[in-house]
DNA sequence: TTAGTTGCAAACGCTTTGCACCCAG
DNA sequence: CTGGGTGCAAAGCGTTTGCAACTAA
C-alpha cells in the first residue's frame, strides 16, 4: 500500500472526503518526495487544474497535518511538508548552496540525541530533522570564494 | 567593555549614527538576555519612548544584524534576536510545549559537526543552528499525556 | 439530502518601503 | 550644514477566514 493509499483511507475513516483538489495535492507532496512548500504545491497543481485556490492548498496541508498524515518540516521561515511515512526515519541535510536534501543516517544524530537527553534533559525531535549547510561537492566548488554572498551590505569597516 | 559599549563603537565606526532610538533598542535586547523577537523589543521601548515605530525597531535589528552585532535566532515563524558576545557561541534549544528557547553549549553540536564533516563530507552551518523538542520541565509534565502533542490545541499547563 | 469542501475576496499579522522632516556628527 | 535616521502611512507578502455555492457520500 502506497503512503498515498493509507492517506486516502485514513481520510475516509476520520469523516472527510476524497476531493479531486485532494487527491492532486497528495499527488504532488508525494511526488515531490518532501519538503515541498504550500507555494510550491499551489503552483504544481494549478498547472492541471488551474481553479486550485491557495487557500484550499493550505487548509488540505493543515489538515493533513492534523491527522498525522504529513509533517511539517523545521525550515527556517518558510513551511515546508512531507509525507509521514510509517517506520521511516527521516533526517535530512539540505544542501544551502545547491538546495540538493541528503540522507543523514539515523546513528549520527541519535548520539546527539542521547546526549541531550542524559546531559541537558532535552527531548529533541529528531523524527523530522532537517540540518542545513554545505554539501561535500559544494564545498569543493566553494573552496575558492572569499565574500560571504549573505552579508555584503557595501560599508566600509575602518 | 560591555557588549553595548562594543556595538557603539562598532556603530560609529562603520559610519552609522548613535541615537537615542538604538540606545533604547539595544539596552532592551542586552537586558532580556537575548532570544527577543521585534515586537518585544518595540514594546519594552515603547514604554520609555511611545513614539517609537515598529518600522524603527526592525530597521535597527536588521542593521545591527548587519554589523554582526546580533544574531538572528532560527525560530520557525517568528524571529528572535540575540547579542553577540564574543566568546559565548552557542546554539539553541526550542521547546514545542512551552515555547521557550534554552542554550546550547557548542560542545554537543561540535561532535556532530565534525562527525558530519569526516564522515559524510557534509559542512552543518550551526551557526544558527536550532533544534526543537520538549524541555526537561515539560517532559514531566507531559510524562502521562495520553493525546498527540501535534494537534494540542490548548497551552501549557504550567 | 446534507455536512464537509471549495473558490472567491477580504482580512489578517508581520515585515518592508516611500517620503518628508529631523538631528547626530 | 549634510546625509543618515526617524515617524508615518501605505504597501507587501504569506497565511487565514467568512461566506455562498457546490459536491462527495
Amino acid at each position: 500500500m502506497s503512503a498515498q493509499e493509507a492517506i486516502l483511507s485514513r481520510l475516509k475513516k476520520t469523516g472527510h472526503r476524497l476531493t479531486p483538489q485532494r487527491l492532486m495535492i497528495l499527488a504532488v507532496i508525494d511526488e515531490e518526495g518532501g519538503h515541498v512548500g504550500p507555494d510550491r504545491v499551489f503552483e504544481r497543481v494549478k498547472e492541471q487544474y488551474p481553479y486550485i485556490d491557495i487557500a484550499t492548498v493550505y487548509r488540505t496541508l493543515h489538515l493533513l497535518k492534523k491527522l498525522h498524515l504529513i509533517s511539517e518540516i523545521d525550515r527556517g521561515g518558510a513551511s515546508r511538508y512531507e509525507i509521514n511515512e510509517p517506520g521511516t526515519r527521516h533526517h535530512h541535510m539540505v544542501c544551502e548552496e545547491c538546495g540538493n536534501t541528503f540522507d543523514l543516517p539515523p546513528k549520527y544524530l541519535d548520539a546527539l540525541r542521547q546526549t541531550l537527553l542524559n546531559e541537558v534533559g532535552f527531548e529533541p525531535h529528531t523524527e523530522h530533522f532537517t540540518i542545513s549547510g554545505l554539501c561535500s561537492e559544494c564545498r569543493s566548488t566553494d573552496k575558492h570564494r572569499v565574500t560571504n554572498p549573505a552579508d555584503n551590505e557595501g560599508h566600509h569597516v575602518g
